[in-house]
DNA sequence: ACAATAAAAGATATTTATATCTTTTATTGT
DNA sequence: ACAATAAAAGATATAAATATCTTTTATTGT
């Protein structure tokens, strides 16, 4: 188990993924995206679905139909991909699991975890989920493998 | 899900316990571990097997038998109890669950997660097991609820 | 030796996450 | 209208994590 649930992962490379093969305002179908960031076809339409419906990402049915991202979706904070997905949870809970902790009933992690939680929150809010287009596009980072 | 398993969440929780419990010399049993710490009691009692069979705590049969930490485990810092119920992967896996991640072939998000996992196992290295004893007696921290 | 204690080990159950397959609905071009 | 396309929705399957219960083994005090 990584930090983000297995279908997280595949969510935010699907997202990753539509935003730049869509850049040039077409669809993308589900198998393209799933041959692309490796992922389970059907499991990943399943996901895909869930975060159309919440409006994380855009999508049409039909003939040129497909997955896309409109301008606000592409500004959007990755953290909304993880909230949606796996809940805000990672950002908030306890490391410990207990339901209670908080600054006034700490758990012997609370400060540090405070820490590191924040710095985890800061960096998925302020990452887009547009910005990564030209380093797709050019090779730099990749979604596969 | 939370940052650790909940089988890790009980693992640290019980390690504190049985660090601050058995201080004296003592050793204390699974029920009441469990009882302290909010957890399932059979759940915990195979986790703890698992832990003494690896070393990082002590137990012993018997009457007046029970579970303890000897000087070493003491001394020996969280991250251990972390790599040996979750594994490493969350000090060293890509955050997108790409296998081949790397600083060569990163994932959009690799250099920003390389510096929270290095945060997160720089402190989860530098916390003893030991070492919140004595907040754990004067009731600053807390273990359940 | 024996009875009591407590962890270790084994077996099984339940729940959640992950994955696959089939049917339905919306959209498009002819 | 019709056929083709592609996502949405529904149903089911599999695997992993979590939880419970029972039996066995080691240790202790009498």
């Amino acid at each position: 188990m990584g930090i983000f649930s297995k279908t997280c992962e595949y969510a935010v490379r699907a997202v990753f993924f539509i935003a730049q093969r869509t850049a040039d305002g077409s669809r993308v179908g589900i198998k393209e995206i799933a041959v692309n960031i490796d992922s389970p076809e059907h499991f990943l339409a399943k996901i895909l679905q869930d975060l159309s419906r919440r409006g994380i990402i855009q999508s049409v049915k039909g003939p040129n139909g497909g997955f896309y991202l409109d301008a606000q979706s592409l500004a959007r904070p990755l953290s909304d991909v993880i909230e949606a997905v796996d809940g805000g949870g990672i950002f908030r809970d306890c490391g410990l699991g207990l339901k209670e902790c908080s600054s006034k009933n700490p758990c012997p992690l609370h400060h540090d975890f405070l820490d590191v939680r924040n710095r985890l929150q800061n960096m998925l809010e302020s990452i887009t989920i547009g910005q990564f287009n030209e380093d797709l596009n050019l090779g730099i980072v990749v979604l596969k493998k």
